[in-house]
DNA sequence: CTGGCGATTGTGAGCGTTCACAATTGTGCA
DNA sequence: TGCACAATTGTGAACGCTCACAATCGCCAG
C-alpha cells in the first residue's frame, strides 16, 4: 500500500479510502490512485484487513456427507448467496456423528477465525452435540428439526409427507405403508409424523412403518419383506434412493409399478425421472434451502437480530410410479 | 496473547514459544503458561499469524457442480487430506464454464489469501481459461487431461475404457458402441479414445459414436435412436447417469437387458448395484483422486517442488448388464 | 483582505502475532 | 570461587492495514 501511495504522491490513508470509495477524496486524486493501483497490481491484504478490522469475512460450513444429493445442494446454494454478500466459505467434513467429531468441526471452523457456521447435518446425535458447545459464533442448522437452542432452516418434512400421503389417498389407496429412513434422522421421523396424521385424520389406522437407511440396497432388502404383505397397494418411501432400491425389487418380483403397487419417493434426486418407472416424488429445494440458511445466519453475525426459523416449501411432482387403486 | 502472559508472569513472546511448543522453554514456565492458556481459554489469533507470517494456511478449491457425485467425492476427499495436513478449505463453485467465470472465481479466492487452488473442472474451455491466468498461487487441476500448463491428477480414463470395451470384446461382443459424454468434456474424450483403440486393436473397425450430455434424459432419447440399429449387441456408456435412461428405454421397448443388449456404465455411483438390472461399470475412485490432488498441491506449497502429473487406477465392477453375445 | 467553514489530506497509534536479536539466568568445571 | 557457555527469557520492530483525530487546502462572505 505504501507503494501505491508512493506512486500516487499521496498518504497511506488516502489510498485506504479509495480502497474503501469513501466519498471525500478529490475525483483527480482517487483516479490518480486507481491508476497507481492498476500499474503495480496491487491488492489490499485481506489478512492485514481482517486483523485490524475483527472481520474475517468468512463462513464455516460443516456437514456430514456432502456426497450425497441434499447436502451437496444446499452447500451450493450456501456458497452461492455466500459470494452474493460478500462472504467467503471455509468448510469441515465430520467423520462421524459423534459429539467430538462434530466439537472438532465447530473448534476446527472458528479456529480459522470464521464469523458464523452453518451445519448440515440432520441426525438427532448431531444436533444434540450442537447443545454442548461454546457460542462464541452465531451458529444456524439445516434440517436440524424445531429446536429451541439452535435457529434452523428446514424444508417442511412434515408438509412433504402428507402431500405424498393425500396423493395416495386420493388416488384410492387404503393402505399405505411407509418405508422410513433410520431413527437418527429427524427428517425421518417428522415424515413418519406427516404420513401418520394424514392417514388417522382419514380415518385409518396407520400400519407398522418400516425402516430403511436411505440407501438403494436397504429399499431392495426391506422390499423383499414386504412383498410378503399382499394387501399393500401403495408405499410411500422415505427418499428416492430407496424407492429406487425398492422398485427394483418390485421389478424382479414380477410386480407392475404402478398397476399393482404405487410408489412416492421423496427428495426428487435429478434421476428421479428415469426410474423405472419415472419416480412420483417429493421435491425438496435444497438449495433454497442453503440460501435462506445463509441469509439467517449473515442478518445474526452483521445485525445480531433474533433469529426466526425458516420453512421451505415441498413439492410433490407426479410422474408414472403411482396410480388409481384397483383393489 | 499479553493477558496470557501476564497471568503466567512472563513475556509474550514465551506464550509465542510454547504456543509453538518450541524446545527451549523450562518445564514449570511451559506448564504455568499452558494452565493460563486454560484459564483464560485463550485462542491464538489465526489472522495476526497469517499477518506476520505470510501464511493462511488456507486453500481454495473451484469447481463446476459440486452436486454432482465425482466433484463431491473428489471435494469430501480433498477436504479430509487438508485437514489432516492442517489447512482450511475454502470453495468458490462456477456459474458457468466461460473464462470470466473461471477468472473470477480464482481471483476471489486469491483474494481470499489462499496459498494453492484446486480446480475441479473437467471442461476443456475451463481448463483454457486457467492457462490465462496470473499464477500469483500455485495451481493443481482436476481431471484436466494431460495438459502442459497445469499440473493435473486424474483417473486413468483411457485405461478405463480400455477395460470396459475388453469386458464387452471377452465376452463376444463385436457390435460394441460408444455413448460418449458431450465433446466439452476432456474425460468423454479420452474415453472415446479408449474405447476406439480397444476396438481396432481387436480389427474391429469402430462405429460412429454418438453423444449425450451425462443426464439420464440424454441417455433415454438417444436410446430412441439406438434401439433401431438392430445389429447392437453392447454398449459401453459414458457415465451412468446415461445408462440409467438407456435402461429405462430399453426396457420400455422390451428389450431384455442384458441378454438382448449389454450395458456397461462409468463412474460407478452408489446407486449403479440398484439398478434394473444391477449396472456393470467403471468405478472411478474419485476421492483418492482428491486426497492425491491435495498432497501435490502442498508439496507445491510448501516445498515447491515440480509437480508430475498422477493417475489413479480405474476399476471395472462386474455386475448384471453384461452377458456373453448370443448372436 | 481575512476569518471561518467544509472539503480534503496526513499523522499517530494499534490490531495480535512472529522474527531477530539482546539480556538474563543457570550449570559445569578448573 | 569464578568464569565460560548453554539454556532460558525478554525487548524492539515489523507484518499491512484501519481508526480517530489533526492538519491543511480552497473558497466565500464580511
Amino acid at each position: 500500500m505504501a507503494d501505491v501511495a508512493k506512486l500516487a504522491q499521496v498518504s497511506y490513508q488516502t489510498v485506504s479510502r479509495v480502497l474503501h470509495d469513501s466519498p471525500n477524496v478529490r475525483r483527480d486524486t482517487r483516479e490518480r490512485i486507481l491508476a497507481a493501483i492498476r500499474q503495480l497490481d496491487y491488492r489490499p491484504n485481506i489478512m492485514a484487513q481482517a486483523l485490524v478490522t475483527g472481520h474475517s469475512k468468512t463462513l464455516g460450513v460443516v456437514s456430514f456427507d456432502t456426497t450425497l444429493f441434499g447436502p451437496a445442494s444446499t452447500l451450493l446454494g450456501i456458497e452461492q448467496a455466500a459470494h452474493g454478500v460478500g462472504y467467503a466459505v471455509s468448510i469441515a467434513s465430520l467423520q462421524s456423528l459423534n459429539r467430538p467429531s462434530m466439537l472438532g468441526a465447530v473448534h476446527r471452523l472458528q479456529g480459522q477465525g470464521v464469523e458464523g457456521i452453518i451445519v448440515i447435518a440432520p441426525q438427532k446425535s448431531a444436533v444434540d452435540a450442537l447443545r454442548h458447545l461454546s457460542h462464541r459464533v452465531p451458529l444456524v442448522a439445516v434440517e436440524a428439526g424445531p429446536d429451541e437452542s439452535v435457529p434452523v432452516v428446514a424444508v417442511d418434512q412434515f408438509a412433504g409427507a402428507v402431500a405424498a400421503t393425500r396423493h395416495l389417498l386420493e388416488l384410492g389407496h387404503r393402505n399405505v405403508w411407509h418405508l422410513a429412513g433410520p431413527p437418527d434422522f429427524l427428517e425421518a421421523e417428522l415424515r413418519i409424523l406427516g404420513w401418520k396424521s394424514t392417514l388417522k385424520a382419514a380415518g385409518i389406522q396407520p400400519p407398522t412403518c418400516v425402516r430403511g437407511d436411505w440407501s438403494a440396497r436397504s429399499g431392495y432388502e426391506i422390499g423383499q419383506r414386504l412383498i410378503k404383505i399382499p394387501e399393500i397397494t401403495a408405499i410411500f418411501v422415505g427418499n428416492d434412493q430407496m424407492a429406487l432400491g425398492l422398485l427394483r425389487l418390485l421389478h424382479e418380483a414380477g410386480r407392475d409399478i404402478p398397476r399393482d403397487i404405487s410408489i412416492v419417493g421423496f427428495d426428487d434426486i435429478p434421476e428421479a425421472a428415469y426410474f423405472t418407472p419415472p419416480l412420483t416424488t417429493i421435491r425438496q429445494d435444497f438449495t433454497e434451502a442453503g440460501r435462506r440458511c445463509l441469509r439467517l445466519l449473515v442478518g445474526l453475525i452483521e445485525t445480531g437480530e433474533p433469529s426466526s426459523n425458516v420453512m421451505v416449501a415441498p413439492e410433490l411432482v407426479v410422474r408414472s410410479s403411482t396410480t388409481v387403486c384397483r383393489k
